[in-house]
DNA sequence: GTTTGTGAAACGATTCACAGCT
DNA sequence: AGCTGTGAATCGTTTCACAAAC
């Protein structure tokens, strides 16, 4: 199959999440024009975004609010667990760590891994942080599918290696620094400042 | 001048980091290639990306530090200070308000609301929690900047509109939720559910 | 010799527009 | 009649490749 492009990709969640809404107003069935004014875009780009992976709709009618929304997990690949371990026990791991959406989404926290000694060993939501020296090895025999890097940026580098080394195959990194890894490891980066800094282009000239 | 598109200010972003990297490491002159490598992208993509804005390297030599890094910052509209206000005090809120970089980048947080009454009048890192019923209000008479959200996503929209309402030109969004704003709003969202699925996309085979 | 700045070419994504189902 | 699915057209972005500057 063609590579399906990122953009593409970050519709079909938002149109699931649409889907979920819709679902829970007991609407049944939608149009491309309504999944489109939920997920910011237009009724063409649904459908083309939708076409790649088959044809789900009724001409005439619409989209079943129930089916598209079980294909588009499949598509995304949610009907699996995923494992995660998190790198980092600060303020901005608590955060996520509490977040309901991950759980519910099927993301399970496996670990949480840090260097002071003052945060190994404290329980976190049922977890104990662990010691980051031993990350290779423990994710080695027991794997995860997602590292999260929740480190200062000074530390990302090393801890995307040593993910790497563990054989992580995908990263979300929160640090505000470019990472570098090979080319068959996932990186996804949630950067702050730089959505800051878009901002702030917008509005310097307010 | 040409409309800018959002990719190119992205990169933007990370070239100036790249070039504060840089800096701390005491070089004084790169290349396209070097900036390219480290902000993730080619030599060709940096020299198009600066061109939108003037010429500011020198042949067979490359490009200053330090010069190039000051007029990022005026093309980013960094060089003045801009303030927030938050709205939800939770954790993640209290991740951010730790976070440094925001007021190394001039981000400053001027206030935060809740609506919960056992959050309103709390301390925070200096500020204390504002009670949410005032919003409109308060902000109308201390404008900001930006407005941050990071309430539950069945608030988001409500947040937004009262923003909106305030005359907030500027909005982030932790909530997992598409919110709806004027076309004069500027709208960013970080929506960490998506960014998930998106490596749950890439995973699916794994 | 090296590296920038930039038109032109290539590529990729979005939008159009309509034939084909329901 | 209404809405999908999709090739074709359009639009925008990235890459190429080289002349110009140092």
């Amino acid at each position: 199959m063609r590579r399906i492009a990122d953009s593409t990709v970050r519709r079909l969640s938002l149109y699931l999440s649409a889907l979920e809404a819709f679902e829970s107003q007991g609407i049944s069935t939608v149009s491309s024009e309504a999944l489109a004014t939920r997920g910011g875009t237009t009724s063409a780009q649904v459908r083309k975004d939708l076409s790649f992976f088959g044809s789900f709709g009724k001409r005439g009618l619409g989209y079943s609010v129930l089916a598209l929304a079980t294909r588009l997990r499949d598509i995304l690949g949610l009907r699996r667990k995923y494992r995660l371990a998190f790198v980092g026990a600060g303020k901005m791991a608590g955060a996520l760590v509490n977040y309901r959406g991950f759980q519910q989404r099927g993301f399970h926290i496996e670990a949480i891994y840090d260097v002071d000694p003052k945060k190994i060993g404290q329980a976190w939501n049922g977890l104990t942080v662990r010691n980051a020296k031993n990350l290779v090895a423990e994710l080695r025999a027991n794997p995860v599918d997602i590292g999260v890097i929740v480190t200062p940026a000074d530390s990302a580098q090393d801890v995307a290696d040593r993910l790497v080394q563990a054989g992580v195959p995908a990263i979300l990194n929160f640090a505000p620094a470019q990472i570098s890894t090979p080319d068959a490891v996932n990186v996804k980066h949630v950067n702050l400042t730089l959505e800051l800094e878009t901002l702030s282009y917008a509005l310097r000239n307010r």
